[in-house]
RNA sequence: GCUGAAGUGGUGGAAUUGGUAGACACGCUGGACUUAAAAUCCAGUGGUCAGUAAUGGCCGUGCGGGUUCAAGUCCCGCCUUCAGUACCA
């Protein structure tokens, strides 16, 4: 009987199914493991043979497993959300989810055929609203939660909402948003609904922030990086902005430490812990405050005061009333935007306390120009509290709670119209700049600041003269993307402020400078330039000739920066020189911290996720607005389904496209979405318009296999903690930095609410390499006539060249370009193409153009008439076709496999051909898992033979014939030798050794005529992971009635192995010369003896003593001369 | 630039702890079977030199050094390719 693939794979295919042979349970004596791959996204363009690669591996893995008396989860779904879908609907009108449906079951059918083991009853899919619905569910979860840095762990909102109502929030330790205002019990109590709404929001860890997004106006849209090149957007070339807009963020820089912690106990590729190590950018540092300097001779220019008044005021500071005293004490604490200064000019008036970045004076009341003043301050856009000194001496503690709530909602100012305007002048405020740097060491080499030019203090502290310029530079900077501008390394460009700061240590002034080589999303989008110790600070300060202080001991700074840090010693750095980094580093931050002007700091370079889309097709947000303030609809009422839309496009308005749904509001008291027509009631919002982005379902959904159908909750307890994790994980690494970091944030934060049971969610995984194409070429030419021919009438030009066709070579009867001319010349004047007067006016160049890889057999031989009538190659249709002894032939070269290159090979067409078991042989025979590899479909005839040595073990001629003796003990030992060899591989993930295992193996007991039981049945269950269609087949015609899949991994016995004697290599000086069998039992004496009186041994040395013998027993012998 | 991985025949790739480099395949060459082709089977196949041949010599794992009885494997210094990341203060 002959090996059908095609018969025996559809009937195991359809015996898998019919008997669920494996499904998993949820239970069972045996131990757990789960094996999974990273569910795919199901594209309209289906499989081709590289996706297969890693589902090959876990399969045989997850089919070891089995054998190996595992109860094993190896389930599949789809990724089903996403842009294609969505694009393809803009262009279609046809809904995604149609579309999504039928490249999904494309999918099933082309998996099916593969044979894979897996659990199919556990399917996910992302788009499917039962399971969003936990997604959003997650959503929630994370909307309730906020990060208390004592716990180190999220906790839920209302252990927050406790500590308010006890001591405010002065002690909390949370992540959260920066300038935070700090409040008591009191306050809190007094604060309204919408207030304390919007003081949670900055401690949540999923929440609203204004964040600098890419905004295409044109297409209604925000863009990431990838999507814009060269400023404009990739699709219709539209320009694009930078812009600033309301966004759901993720708080994922508050598990930052813990992501970096994680990652020492999780077996994960080094390189893949590296990116994630690098993408979090951990550094350590310090921050440091610079104030800028307010400008002396401005401010006398616009102080109307004497130098007698000023030496009043100078006294009143240091005289401080008792009540004036006691609230100072109470203001001083302040930090930050709260900070509150005593006895500061404003204007022409002395104001007892203000705090300049909330615009809030505080002044004792009693003052004679009270009126005068209150007009002035409110014109200057201070919000003005007044006190009696009563008030304060009796409760200094209220006092400050009225404070408190003016900083932390301020009124509105009615600005009176002043007629007499003598006061108006704008007045110089004071301001600081905050920096984060990570060599606090350097700080007496700072020169010169720089900010991002969209930093806020720019236009605040801009003079007059500089105003144009820098005006100029912002706008210039801000057409360009980001990206763009990282790109763009060399030029070095910035403006001068026409400020200063003051160094904090020095006290001399510093210039401000705004450059674009300061980004204002990482750090404080400001820095201290110190341009001996950091090259760009050095090219920058080079270029707009800033002075260049060198602080480093005996180290030539006029070519290049000094950027090293070990081994040079600080110098003209007052209380630092002297000092090796180390300790300069260590002292500078406790001298800053002392000072009060720095502290030190761990900087991550892990930006807060923006979670919101502009798009249709991604899970809606269980988010409705009420005043503006998002409110979560309750879980009971999820899954909030995504609406109908008439347009997948944004609005008109430029809303995103569920600004399109016509019913899309939320009726609070019905507790279901609702027409919007009913927003006019009362009780009915408008729900959330963004959609989640693409990471949002995959982030979770290794949890959801554990328990895939249960409707009432993500997963059972139960299931959760039977599975726990995925004890080996398959896929690509370019989801290094996204999915696998979003997806351990989520599964660390699932473990702090007490919803998982481990924090890490993947034990082991592995990166598998891409399958790269071989795309073909054909040789095309292209004729022009050379410049300067003397044919002055274009006409002729165009004659001669439209008699000439399109000329197609074969690859190899050119070597070089001036030889492609001439043999396509030879061609044109042999077959009258061209006139021989005109060979020399006539240029010939080379194009390679792809060829679609299936109109190429294995010798890379084109079949000519079905390339011409090619339906891309339409234009070729009339080519001429140089070929080499008959035929044509393609040049190779390996590409990415993509469909553009033409070079995609699609598994449906190897198993028909060649069957399901060597797609998945030779997949795994092509090189190690890890490692990129080229695809030729022509090397598959090697695993195909294969697989018909090892059927035809089993038969005699036609008939199935497998003999009961005894088998013979050569043929145990490669029986042996081969579960060895193959239970190795496969603990190391080596799948393309075992293949070459089975193939010795076969090859060998073919030619001992071995087919006895005893080594045909255990061979079968060996081969059976990676061949499981041929494997069962064998199995029944060895007389069994159960599917192959549980039965027992054979055991490998080391008796069969035992040898007797060793054919041991003789070297000379480390040459192999020739080997010698000798018994392994020989003492070191006998072997030297053996080996000195052998002949052949006596001919090497010629004659000369050995100056040395090394005899490794059972390895090798080295007779050195 | 930084980080990581990798360089072995015509090709994909083997080679345990340093111990016979090139397993297993593809491709190619020759042969058998066939009217022919496919399929199948057999033999050969790193380069080079010598020899009618059997066989033997020399050279060979990106390059240059080193350690060692012995290096594809370990160490030092380079080169190249690929991947990720990028003005990270």
């Amino acid at each position: 009987m002959q090996y059908n693939h095609l018969d025996i794979e559809k009937k195991w295919q359809k015996f898998w199914k019919e008997n669920q042979t494996f499904k998993a349970s949820n239970e069972s004596d045996k131990p757990k493991y789960y094996v999974l791959d990273m569910f795919p996204y199901p594209s309209g363009a289906g499989l081709h043979v590289g996706h297969p690669l890693g589902y090959i591996a876990s399969d045989i893995y997850a089919r070891y497993k089995r054998h190996k008396g595992f109860n094993v989860l190896h389930p599949q779904g789809y990724d089903s959300f996403g842009l294609p879908a969505e694009q393809y609907a803009i262009q279609t009108g046809q809904h995604p989810a149609k579309t999504t449906e039928e490249n999904i079951a494309t999918y099933r059918k082309q998996l099916d055929a593969i044979g894979f083991s897996f659990d199919w009853s556990r399917e996910v899919r992302t788009s499917n609203p039962e399971y969003y619905k936990w997604t959003q569910w997650i959503f929630i979860q994370l909307f309730d939660s906020w990060y208390n840095k004592d716990t180190d762990k999220s906790e839920d909102v209302s252990t927050l909402i406790k500590i308010f109502k006890k001591e405010g929030n002065a002690n909390v330790k949370a992540v959260s948003d920066e300038e935070i205002t700090i409040f008591s019990a009191d306050e809190w109590k007094a604060f309204s609904k919408i207030e304390k709404e919007e003081i949670l929001l900055q401690y949540r860890l999923t929440f609203l922030s204004d964040t600098e997004v890419n905004w295409c106006p044109a297409l209604g849209t925000v863009l990431a990086n990838d999507e814009i090149v060269n400023g404009v957007s990739e699709r219709g070339s539209h320009p694009v902005v930078r812009k600033k807009m309301t966004q759901w963020s993720m708080r994922i820089s508050a598990y930052a430490q813990r992501l970096l912690d994680g990652l020492e106990k999780i077996d994960w590729p080094q390189p893949l812990k590296d990116s994630q190590t690098n993408w979090i950018g951990r550094s350590q540092g310090a921050m440091v405050s610079f104030n800028v300097d307010t400008g002396s001779e401005k401010s006398s220019s616009e102080l109307k005061l004497t130098y007698k008044e000023l030496e009043v005021l100078k006294e009143l500071r240091q005289n401080l009333s008792k009540a004036e005293t006691s609230l100072w004490d109470e203001l001083k604490n302040k930090k930050g935007a709260s900070k509150f200064r005593k006895k500061y000019t404003i204007g022409t008036f002395l104001v007892d306390y203000v705090c300049i970045a909330k615009n809030i004076i505080v002044e004792f009341s009693g003052k004679e120009d009270e009126a005068a003043r209150t007009e002035f301050f409110n014109n200057e856009g201070f919000n003005l509290i007044r006190f009696t000194n009563e008030e304060v001496i009796e409760n200094v503690l209220g006092v400050v709670s009225k404070i408190n709530s003016a900083i932390q909602f301020p009124k509105a100012i009615e600005k009176t119209e002043s007629k007499n305007s003598v006061t108006s002048s704008p007045v110089k405020k004071s301001y600081k700049i905050d920096v984060f740097t990570t060599r606090p060491d350097t700080i007496y080499g700072v020169s010169f600041m720089t900010l991002a030019p969209e930093h806020e203090l720019v236009s605040k502290i801009t003079t007059d003269a500089q105003k144009v310029a820098v005006e100029k530079y912002i706008t210039a900077t801000a057409k360009r993307s980001e990206r763009d501008r990282m790109a763009d390394v060399k030029t070095i460009s910035g403006v001068f402020t026409g400020a200063y700061a003051i160094h904090p240590f020095s006290e001399k002034k510093v210039q401000i400078w705004i450059g674009d080589y300061v980004l204002a999303n990482y750090g404080t989008g400001a820095v201290m330039a110190v341009p001996c110790g950091d090259q760009r600070d050095y090219d920058f300060a080079k270029h707009f000739e800033i002075p260049i202080p060198n602080i480093f001991e005996g180290v030539d700074i006029s070519e290049v920066a000094h950027t090293g840090k070990d081994g040079t010693k600080i110098a003209n750095s007052d209380f630092l020189s002297g000092l090796k980094y180390k300790k300069a580093l260590k002292l500078a931050i406790f001298e800053m911290e002392k000072r009060g002007f720095g502290y030190g700091k761990i900087n991550y370079r892990l930006r807060d996720a923006v979670f919101s889309r502009q798009r249709y097709w991604g899970e809606p947000f269980p988010v409705y607005y009420k005043d503006g303030m998002p409110q979560m609809i309750e879980a009971e009422h999820l899954p909030i389904v995504l609406p109908k839309v008439e347009k997948y496009l944004p609005t008109e308005d430029g809303k995103p496209p569920l600004g399109n749904a016509t019913e899309w509001a939320w009726d609070s008291r019905g507790k279901k979405v609702v027409s919007n027509d009913k927003l006019k009631n009362k009780t009915v919002y408008p729900l959330e318009l963004n959609t989640m982005p693409g990471w949002a379902g995959s982030s979770w959904y290794f949890n959801r296999y554990m328990d895939a159908t249960n409707s009432k909750e993500f997963a059972s307890k139960e299931s959760l903690e039977y599975w726990k994790e995925v004890d080996l994980y398959i896929g690509g690494s370019e989801h290094a930095t996204g999915h696998l970091l979003y997806a351990r944030f989520w599964q660390k934060f699932l473990f702090d609410k007490g919803i998982v049971p481990v924090d890490e969610f993947a034990k082991k995984l592995i990166n598998q390499g891409m399958i790269l194409g071989t795309s073909a070429f054909v040789y095309k030419t292209t004729a022009f006539v050379r410049n300067g021919c003397g044919c002055s009438d274009e006409k002729s030009n165009d004659d001669i060249l439209n008699k000439i066709p399109t000329v197609i070579v074969s690859k190899n009867l050119f070597s070089s370009d001036d030889e492609f001319e001439s043999v396509v010349k030879n061609y044109l004047l042999d077959n009258n193409f061209l006139n021989p007067n005109f060979a020399d006016l006539i240029m010939i160049t080379k194009t390679a153009l792809h060829a679609d890889v299936s109109l190429v057999n294995t010798s890379d031989e084109l079949d000519v008439e079905a390339f011409k009538n090619h339906a891309l190659n339409s234009e070729y249709k009339n080519a001429e076709f140089i070929l080499e002894e008959g035929v044509y032939k393609v040049g190779r070269e390996v590409e990415k496999m993509s469909k553009s290159k033409y070079n995609v090979v699609n598994p449906d067409a190897i198993c028909l051909a060649y069957g399901a078991d060597s797609l998945r042989l030779f997949e795994m025979f092509l090189g190690p898992l890890e490692q990129a590899k080229p695809w030729k479909t022509s090397g598959i005839s090697g695993v195909s033979s294969f697989l018909k040595k090892l059927w035809k073990l089993y038969f005699n001629g036609e008939t199935f014939e497998v003999s009961d003796e005894a088998p013979t003990k050569d043929a145990l030992k490669i029986l042996h030798k081969t579960i060895k060899k193959v239970e190795e591989d496969i603990e190391n993930f080596s799948f393309n050794t075992s293949v070459s295992t089975f193939m010795i193996a076969v090859n060998e007991l073919t030619a001992l005529k071995c087919n006895t039981r005893e080594v045909l049945t255990p061979l079968t269950v060996l081969v059976s992971p990676y061949a499981p269609h041929i494997a069962e087949e064998l199995w029944s015609l060895l007389g069994n009635k159960e599917s192959i899949s549980a039965v027992d991994f054979p055991v490998f016995e080391p008796k069969h192995l035992v040898e007797s004697a060793k054919n041991y290599p003789i070297s000379f000086n480390g040459k192999m010369r020739f080997t010698l069998e000798l018994p392994l039992d020989l003492s070191k004496e006998e072997i030297e003896k053996r080996v000195m009186e052998n002949e052949k041994t006596i001919t090497q040395l010629e004659g000369k003593n050995p100056k040395k013998l090394i005899i490794v027993p059972g390895k090798i012998i080295n007779i050195v001369l």
